[in-house]
DNA sequence: GTAACTGCAAAATATTTGCATCCTT
DNA sequence: AAGGATGCAAATATTTTGCAGTTAC
């Protein structure tokens, strides 16, 4: 169990600490997107905020992690899959917001699509989020 | 000229004031999305910041403008198409943001895409935001 | 005249930075 | 031992709220 998290850590040329180990934990152990504030209710009282900041922010350097962009504008964070190297994303999927219980998802099987663009854009990457009800609401 | 703007704030039974005036106006005359931190510096020194939360608050829940939500986290506004009505947006066409001047827009006339979704879900609405290179940075 | 809007002050939140101390390697 | 990570304090930045004065209709 506890192996697997280091293990990501080490790979990723990360030192395993405390708050690392907890925190990688939770996303793991989490269907579904954690926003900071998740994170600091969730870890208990156990880190400092600072720390939350610091380490959300290097897991996302690292391509351990990547944030959704949702329209309620709340900075949320999600695991992302093995593709992602440092300083390189490639999330290219699906992610789906519940209006209802707010949770939010990777679909990982549902690649986004292909979009036309007009003439003179230069398509890098692409973001799509579904909003609706998810299983449990609807 | 002034007409569009007062008549735009007519039909949605808004009082014409000059904040609401000079802040429709700015999206009116610009291409692509505002930030609150734009507006503010380009509505020059004259509005209080909170008018210009007050007032993009109201816009948004008006249907006169959106939010689009990108990946950098930063809140953006952009001008509705006529179709918005109070409490109900229906902006689905795709935004697309550059990675080099940061200018984010939106297009109008590119329709977001129906994205097929795992069986449970119900989908509602999709926001699609497209990154790259603009037509003036590529 | 009345209701709505604005500006100012201040509170509440959120995020960042510096530095001394502690932990991982 | 050395470099990196953490906690604490404090500086910034962002957003919200209350209220009195002003403006639109």
């Amino acid at each position: 169990m506890t192996t697997d998290l280091e293990d990501l850590l080490k790979r990723n040329h990360l030192s395993i600490t405390e708050s690392r180990k907890k925190i990688l934990g939770l996303f793991i152990n989490h269907t579904g997107a954690l926003a900071h504030g998740d994170i600091e209710k969730q870890a208990g009282e156990k880190f400092d905020r600072v720390t939350v900041y610091r380490t959300l922010q290097t897991f996302v350097e690292k391509g351990i992690i990547h944030t959704i962009p949702t329209s309620d504008n709340m900075v949320r964070y999600a695991l992302c899959k093995d593709n992602c190297t440092e300083g390189h994303h490639h999330d290219n999927h699906v992610h789906f917001v519940c209006k209802r219980c707010g949770k939010t998802e990777c679909l990982e099987d549902v690649m986004a699509p292909v979009v036309q663009l007009p003439k003179g854009y230069s398509p890098m990457g692409v973001e799509v989020v579904v909003n609706g009800l998810c299983k449990d609401c609807k």
